[in-house]
RNA sequence: GGGAGUAUAGCUCAGUUGGUUUAGAGCAUCUGCCUUACAAGCAGAGGGUCAUAGGUUCGAAUCCUAUUACUCCCACCA
């Protein structure tokens, strides 16, 4: 017998066992002829800070791969984090910026050891705070995306796709973020609802005294305007055909010109056209052969063209302009509207339309493939319901623009040419070899070769990720690669499903020909009391690092996984990591009542053999229901299953029955036989709680320091044997009931009581488990009677009836009353199944097993009600 | 505007191709217990017209239609 604690403190054994197991080498994986279970990491960005959201997604991935390493897989989870060109850019000028130092005074490289020192410095805070999670990464693994091996990876699928005639480099109307100074993609843009204004305009018509009205949210823009639209069939408009109308103080003239694409109900019915600002526009300008003017700088202020406004910055500029043409009484009116503005998802900027020339990956072609593994469960999503999401996505995909004006990031592998041309190549050398071969005639030395400012969009290497990782790119028939590859399970979020898995799909299969992992399993979105999701800006997210420290790794991790079916949100509350924190110490708290038996070689009592091997067989079903549960990805039901099955089956049912009286020896076989069962309950819960399941399990049988549960195997699955649980579902019912007589009735613990049980089907059973009864119940004896006796109250379980004796007189009132409710149900439940019984139409066309069922429903309750008039005629 | 999804106990959710008592679990609540592993506990109890209205069927939480409310995705209104 040894003393232990009697309360787990989980700090102290959650770091002494994860420093084991990184010593021991526990989470590496090296390939080898057992079958490979992979996950890779969504990466985190290198900016990034643990929240509950990483949380949810990492305890998910742990649970598969430490279950799958005790499963016999060769599991591997690779971890590692994003270089996130935008994001970490921005946090890098800032602090810059807060140095006194700006990104402008900067060469590229300069700015570029900065991001690198920084990189170092801050990059792996998020890595460190997987690993008091408990994450059984491979962290000899850990990848980085700009690191050099995927840097060239991504410079060499780059130039391939090039090659493949797949990239092309073009002028296109992109999201222009006037803050960061480079183009996002449209999944970047958030659009936010805002108050502001309608401002309507007096356009007048050349040689003309009328005017035309036009309304706009933007009336800077009219710098640009080259033209103003009008519905072909509105009669307000028709005899504007071919006139001219001048732009307010602008003054200059623009064609009126008609499309269907005008909403003739919204505003005036008249349009105005800026095809440099406005993707419509922009489109409408091309169908037109219209001017472009492009009035603003890449700063968001206006440009040469922005005449007298040159300089001013574009919300200046707006505010002058109405004051302007309210002054020059060209402002018909104003009204407050309320629309969606599109935002830079990281800098927050107003997102400005903007000319520019950018790089694009054709993405139809490659899209198709994707689509077809996908609707055809190669790759199964759970829930499924993401699928039609995919889908829509995949069948309208567009060009992806892959350039970002930004430095911290793979630089786009372009080589221009004095000439204007450019050559697209890995490296300066061979560009220049190709420029040399393309223009033998002008001498190119490398001098002469510019790289292309630009880099690449992230994604543009994450879509690589499980590839990239085993290096599968350079080398693609590695040892690695073909070991681990494709990967088992995703685990992300639905919000990425377009910017990154459909690309990971995209890229597998251009690249390896192969799915890049078998299912995806998207988590919900983890969100506050009040239903708003949980973000650092916002504030209302708890620091995980705390939730840790004060309910446990283990806690914690139950506390994700319990609220949180696949792809439904998690409405998160510190009771969920309560309940957790509670669990392992109720763990811990069996692990001392084991503990502190004496052991003796004295007889096995038969109430203790009957308790082994009905838990046995419960450990065998709840075996079978989580293998269950995990192949449809049901984690929060799974936990929950081990959640009842520990606390429950094994606390509350199974140590009741064989534990000793107070100070008394144990048997040593029934002890034995409890270390075994303990152990393989620990195995079945450590994927969930690995801390408190390693720390049991090593001193539960005094185990060795570097024998670890979380490399043992699962215990083995057999066929199950309903009988015995069957018997003793009706025992426990049996026992509760003779607990909640005794409990209503206020009949003191210590009292020894007489049951008699009678008209029994199931008196057999009762026979078999009466010393379990007996001892739970705390009865004196169990007998079995044919009469009933004075000062007793009979209750009944099923259908079997029992008589409880009391000390005493019974309440007759109150029993009559109970006894009258009673029959009250079950008279309207026999005639709900009396009605059945009487429709011909059920008798004839329900299945003969329905019908056999509802007559047995019927016997029971006749039987039962007739019980309960005995009962009640015995009172009156 | 287009698409998808959800609605079951106070809360979070199960409920598999329609039929096992008149619907289950965890948490919360209530009652009684500091019963020698655990009050972060034990024992017991209460709690639901399965969103609304129709329909199909011998039979509907489950299938169909409509309505209402909410959620998400996509497009975007000048």
């Amino acid at each position: 017998m040894i003393e232990i604690e009697s309360k787990y403190n989980p700090a102290i054994v959650e770091d002494k066992w994860y420093s084991a197991w990184l010593e021991n080498k526990c989470f590496s994986s090296k390939p080898d002829n057992r079958k490979a279970f992979t996950i890779v990491i969504p990466p985190p960005n290198v900016t990034g800070v643990l929240h509950m959201g990483h949380m949810l997604n990492n305890t998910i991935q742990d649970v598969l791969v430490r279950r799958a390493r005790m499963k016999g897989f060769n599991a591997c989870w690779v971890p590692g984090t994003d270089h996130a060109s935008i994001a970490t850019e921005a946090k890098v000028v800032a602090k810059l910026k807060a140095e006194g130092i700006d990104k402008k005074d900067l060469s590229r490289e300069e700015f570029l050891s900065h991001a690198w020192q920084w990189k170092e410095k801050h990059g792996g805070i998020i890595l460190e705070q997987l690993k008091k999670l408990g994450a059984s990464c491979d962290w000899d693994r850990t990848r980085f995306t700009m690191e050099d091996a995927l840097y060239e990876s991504v410079i060499d699928v780059f130039v391939d796709l090039y090659e493949k005639g797949l990239i092309y480099r073009g002028v296109r109307m992109v999201n222009w973020d006037p803050v960061a100074l480079t183009a996002l993609s449209d999944e970047e843009v958030i659009f936010k609802e805002q108050n502001s204004k309608l401002y309507y305009l007096k356009y007048k018509i050349e040689n003309s005294d009328e005017y035309i009205i036009v309304a706009t949210t933007r009336p800077e823009t009219i710098l640009g305007d080259t033209a103003v639209c009008v519905h072909p069939e509105d009669e307000r408009y028709s005899h504007l055909k071919g006139k001219k109308v001048i732009i307010p103080i602008v003054g200059r003239s623009i064609p009126v010109i008609f499309d269907e694409y005008v909403d003739r109900e919204f505003g005036t019915g008249a349009l105005k056209i800026t095809p440099a600002h406005d993707i419509n526009d922009y489109n409408l300008g091309i169908k037109h052969k219209l001017d472009s003017i492009d009035i603003f700088n890449d700063n968001g202020s206006l440009n040469e063209n922005g005449k007298q406004y040159a300089g001013l910055d574009r919300f200046e500029c707006r505010k002058q302009i109405a004051k302007d043409l309210q002054a020059a009484d060209l402002m018909h009116k104003i009204e407050d509207y309320n629309n969606k503005i599109g935002c830079s998802e990281r800098t927050g900027a107003v997102i400005e339309p903007k000319l520019s020339l950018q790089w694009f990956l054709k993405m139809q072609d490659l899209a198709k493939p994707a689509l077809e593994v996908v609707m055809s469960d190669e790759i199964k999503f759970h829930p499924s319901k993401f699928k039609n999401t995919y889908r829509y996505w995949m069948e309208n995909v567009k060009d992806w623009c892959i350039s970002r004006q930004l430095w911290w990031g793979q630089r786009i592998p372009a080589y221009h040419l004095p000439n204007r041309e450019f050559v697209v190549a890995k490296s300066a050398e061979e560009a220049l070899k190709k420029a040399q071969e393309l223009f033998p005639t002008e001498n190119y030395t490398l001098n002469d070769l510019k790289q292309d400012e630009d880099v690449l969009d992230t994604w543009f290497s994450s879509w690589l990720w499980p590839m990239s990782v085993f290096d599968g790119i350079r080398n693609p028939n590695n040892e690695e690669i073909n070991y681990y590859y494709p990967t088992n399970d995703l685990i992300t979020a639905p919000e990425i499903i377009f910017f990154w898995v459909a690309r990971m799909i995209i890229a597998g299969l251009e690249y390896k020909k192969e799915v890049p992992f078998k299912n995806v399993y998207f988590t919900g979105i983890v969100r506050d009391k009040l239903g708003r999701k949980m973000s650092k800006s916002l504030g209302n997210s708890p620091d995980p690092i705390e939730l840790i420290e004060k309910y446990g790794a283990d806690g914690v991790r139950m506390g994700m996984l319990l609220a949180s079916p696949a792809g439904n949100d998690l409405p998160f509350d510190e009771s969920y990591c309560e309940q957790g924190r509670n669990f392992s110490n109720k763990i811990w708290n069996a692990l001392r009542l084991i503990k502190s038996w004496k052991v003796e070689d004295i007889e096995q009592p038969a109430s203790s053999a009957l308790a082994i091997e009905w838990f046995k067989e419960k450990m065998n079903k709840t075996l079978c229901d989580l293998e269950d549960d995990f192949s449809k990805y049901r984690l929060s039901e799974s936990l929950m299953s081990v959640y009842k099955f520990v606390w429950d089956d094994l606390c509350s049912w199974y140590l009741e029955i064989i534990k000793p009286a107070y100070q008394a020896p144990i048997d040593r076989k029934t002890y034995e036989a409890t270390l075994d069962i303990f152990e393989d309950v620990m195995k079945i819960l450590h994927p969930f709680m690995p801390f408190v399941s390693e720390e049991v399990y090593h001193i539960i049988k005094e185990r060795k320091e570097n024998d670890f549960i979380m490399q043992a195997q699962l215990p083995a699955i057999k066929e199950v044997n309903s009988t015995l649980l069957s018997e003793f579902d009706f025992i426990e019912e049996f026992i509760t009931a003779i607990r909640s007589v005794r409990n209503e009735k206020n009949i003191a613990q210590k009292v020894a009581l007489q049951v008699y049980f009678t008209r029994s089907e199931e008196g057999n059973i009762i026979e078999k488990y009466s010393d379990i009864v007996c001892k739970l119940c705390n009865l004196e004896t169990l007998t079995s009677c044919e009469e009933k006796i004075e000062k007793a109250i009979a209750k009944m379980v099923r259908t079997l009836e029992f008589f409880v004796p009391l000390t005493d007189n019974v309440n007759k009132e109150e029993e009559i009353k109970k006894i009258k409710a009673d029959i009250e149900y079950y008279e309207g439940f026999k005639n709900s199944v009396m009605k059945k019984l009487s429709n011909e139409n059920f008798v004839s066309k329900a299945p003969e097993q329905v019908v056999a069922m509802e007559r047995k429903k019927l016997s029971d309750a006749e039987q039962k009600i007739e019980t309960l008039n005995e009962q009640l005629k015995a009172f009156l």
